[in-house]
DNA sequence: AAGATTTTAAACAGCG
DNA sequence: ACGCTGTTTAAAATCT
């Protein structure tokens, strides 16, 4: 059956991520790549070869030692620092070290909580213009997800593998925008995009809930966080959803750095940019094929940014996937789509999701809100060089094999 | 327990 | 020839 992508079980606590900084939608799409493969990231100096345990920390651990620490480290200074370089054990401003990643920072090599179709969404959405060489795509997942680099070189392939055929992404031609280089560029469906936001939105919240049993071992600089959780557990749900988003918001590192920053990661507070179902069925998949239904189509014309990609260069996206269950973009019929998708879990139990969100505008607004900051955490790191890392990576790989 | 989802592995072809 | 990229298929692991 299909693979896809998706978040992995444990991985399914997740805690959403997302873009950084950069990317805007600044329509940039249509300026391709260029400037993507300067983006492209590296890996960060960690120790590569340290393989402390992963996978032993569980979702949890990873987001509280990571997101939380950031909101309770997080503060106004911070944020400030230039390039906060996020990792994610909560360490910023200095690039994870091979020390931390092997001691108390295990969690730093633990198996991020985002299943690769959301890597590479983030991966993508935090370019400039939206669309990425898979090369870079690695580095964005090195530079953001350490465990990578000590990860058996297999995740690259399951890279490559959601990207083929998760229907969220979408091949484009390189020659839009780069001379040189092997491969196409990589961007992502402006008809599933709100999938993936849902996606990571929707992993959120769990990671919330959990958050309202205490943790393990929570750490004492945990409080803060841990309460701001709890006064969510108190909300209903969609309370929580533009709760948590708002302290997100407000807390988190990045935190609309967008102000002395331009190139903010996907606006997703512009109305256009996302279209997000608040139903927790809804999810991404690869095909999604159900959320298809529900609110995709309205994606079209809803993301700006989308649609910039659109007419950057996912022009090939039509063409993309001919042979395999992917995509196939617009002409396909639900059908089709749903036969062929294998999966994003993106479901979309309501028949009226878009009808939701036209006539509740405040909430389509809240899940927005929810949903960039989700982004926005998965994008903390992405104020570093990336060029830098790039070539570090690189290096790294190579050795690696 | 069954089905769905996601990950991982591997083979293969095309291209630079 | 080699490495990277992209597509497919298959199977295992997990979750619902």
């Amino acid at each position: 059956m299909g693979p896809i992508i998706g978040m992995s079980p444990d991985k399914k606590a997740e805690s959403p991520g997302v873009m950084g900084e950069r990317t805007g939608l600044r329509g940039v799409c249509g300026t391709l790549p260029e400037a993507e493969s300067a983006a492209s990231p590296l890996a960060t100096s960690l120790d590569r070869s340290s393989s402390s345990g992963d996978e032993e920390l569980t979702n949890l651990n990873w987001l509280h030692e990571n997101l939380l620490q950031n909101f309770t480290l997080g503060g106004p200074e911070a944020q400030s620092s230039p390039g906060p370089l996020f990792d994610i054990e909560g360490n910023r401003g200095r690039p994870v070290s091979s020390s931390t990643a092997s001691h108390g920072g295990e969690s730093m090599k633990s198996k991020p909580p985002f299943s690769f179709s959301l890597l590479i969404y983030m991966a993508i959405e935090q370019s400039p213009s939206k669309s990425l060489p898979v090369k870079d795509i690695y580095g964005w997942i090195l530079e953001h997800f350490p465990y990578f680099s000590s990860a058996p070189t297999g995740w690259k392939n399951s890279v490559r593998h959601n990207l083929s055929l998760n229907k969220c992404f979408r091949k484009v031609e390189r020659s839009l925008g780069k001379v040189n280089g092997k491969g196409s560029l990589w961007c992502v469906d402006p008809e599933y995009r709100p999938n993936l936001i849902q996606a990571l939105k929707k992993q959120h919240f769990p990671t919330a809930h959990s958050f309202c049993t205490p943790p393990a071992s929570p750490p004492s600089a945990f409080s803060p966080a841990r309460h701001l959780f709890l006064q969510d557990c108190s909300l209903k749900e969609s309370d929580i959803d533009a709760a948590t988003a708002m302290m997100l918001l407000n807390s988190a590192p990045g935190h609309h750095a967008d102000t002395c920053d331009p190139d903010s990661p996907i606006d997703l507070s512009r109305r256009d940019s996302v279209l997000v179902s608040s139903d927790p069925k809804q999810d991404h998949n690869y095909s999604s094929s159900s959320f298809q239904r529900c609110s995709s189509r309205s994606s079209s014309s809803s993301s700006s940014s989308l649609s910039s990609l659109d007419e950057a260069g996912c022009e090939s996206g039509q063409a993309r996937r001919a042979g395999s269950e992917g995509f196939h973009s617009d002409e396909d019929s639900d059908e089709e789509r749903s036969s062929r998708l294998p999966s994003l879990t993106v479901k979309c139990p309501l028949p009226g999701k878009r009808a939701r969100h036209e006539s509740k505008p405040e909430l389509d607004e809240e899940l927005k809100e929810a949903a960039g900051s989700l982004l926005h955490l998965a994008g903390i790191r992405s104020g570093l060089d990336l060029s830098k890392q790039t070539a570090k990576s690189k290096k790294l790989e190579k050795h690696r094999k």
